[in-house]
DNA sequence: CCCTGCGACGTACGGCGTACGTAGGAGGCT
DNA sequence: AGCCTCCTACGTACGCCGTACGTCGCAGGG
């Protein structure tokens, strides 16, 4: 495949592996499948890489690197939360395969600070420092990393969600979800992720205000 | 392995798997080795189950059906909440490798459900019905899979965490995260934990007297 | 007594990650 | 020029994996 005269290099093989993991899956990369696309050796990706591991890690920041930073014109840290919260979930759209892989591992990148620093200024810009500030940009990561998760993880496009999950089940046992049913069954992705913001907002100002 | 003379069933091979999980991880499970360990062999395991898919899928349901519900004596719906999302986090760290197969799986089970009935009667304890309260509560699971991700994932024996996660970069850049970098650098999984569930009934408390 | 059906199992295929050994070419040295 | 050293590419092979397929033996019914 593409220009095999190239000769090998880590930039090369780690583009193949965003490539491959973006189109399929990291459960699509491996070795063998990698080489080929580069018209290479399967053992030459060795001369660049140690191993699959950290080859796939390397994949993951590089998908990472390519978060843009967010822009918004405000003086409200409110609406900096939210341009940021939106930033993210873009990220995770534009690549639900890359992002499960992502929300599994530990980042340590240049990258994942940038994030970082972006959500410690905007909690600043609300008023806390210090450990307050570490402790809610951390709720405010686990808010989107399981919203993001539940959203991406179950889109039908990524491995055969039913239909209506909730098929075999004798709801009338539980009188409340059976109550909104309809609604359990449902899911607008839009209007849950703000709704949820509202609410990781709502505390925050909470907090802000001490009774 | 342990007594070969019981002939093959799904329940024996379910239970099996579930152990395997339990004490390896997912990735440890494979249909050889649950053969071996059930002094069988391996295409007998086809005869009971279609495909190692659906027997992890099986094993999933019954790790969660294993889950206790809590009690709580206190007429105080913040009370319910802590109790709930406090036993869900024991569930989780009792059971660390199995979570994170959980957490990226859609369940569809009654034990699912016993989960969500119980997060939504605490909702209504706190005055919230319908179509609100469905997205409380599916804001707090996403808060609940955000942490325990987080901090299940992150466990040091769950496969090679580096010591200190920041190490290679360079700090100076990110001002905020710079004073913070300690704070960062630690983790009080009970702190945190605890941390972001006050931060998630005060936001529900917020909405309860709106301004 | 035979027939039928089912569960257990062996074999084999096509995949995987990667350890290891080899070969060839580029660059520096004398 | 000749040689040596090092780096990269690559082939082979091992031990895993999931599972399709075919066979065999046995239990139960006619």
């Amino acid at each position: 495949m593409s220009s095999s005269r190239e000769p090998l290099n880590r930039a090369r093989i780690v583009d193949a592996a965003v490539r491959l993991i973006e189109r399929e899956g990291v459960e699509a990369v491996s070795m063998r499948r990698l080489a080929a696309e580069l018209g290479a050796g399967t053992m030459s990706l060795y001369n660049h890489v140690p191993n699959k591991a950290v080859l796939v890690d390397l994949a993951a920041e590089r998908i990472m690197a390519e978060a843009r930073p967010y822009h918004v014109d405000s003086d409200d840290w409110r609406d900096h939360v939210r341009a940021h919260a939106r930033a993210v979930r873009e990220l995770a759209r534009q690549h639900p395969r890359a992002f499960v892989m992502l929300a599994t591992r530990r980042l340590s990148s240049q990258a994942g600070f940038m994030t970082i620093e972006a959500a410690l200024r905007n909690i600043e810009r609300a008023g806390f420092r210090g450990k307050v500030a570490v402790g809610m940009m951390r709720a405010m990561v686990s808010y989107l990393l399981g919203t993001l998760m539940r959203e991406v993880a179950t889109s039908p496009e990524l491995g055969g969600i039913a239909l209506s999950p909730y098929e075999d089940v004798d709801v009338s046992a539980f009188p409340l979800s059976a109550e909104v049913i309809d609604e359990l069954g449902t899911y607008d992705h839009d209007h849950e992720f703000e709704f949820g913001l509202e609410l990781m907002i709502a505390a925050l100002e909470r907090y802000q205000e001490p009774d």
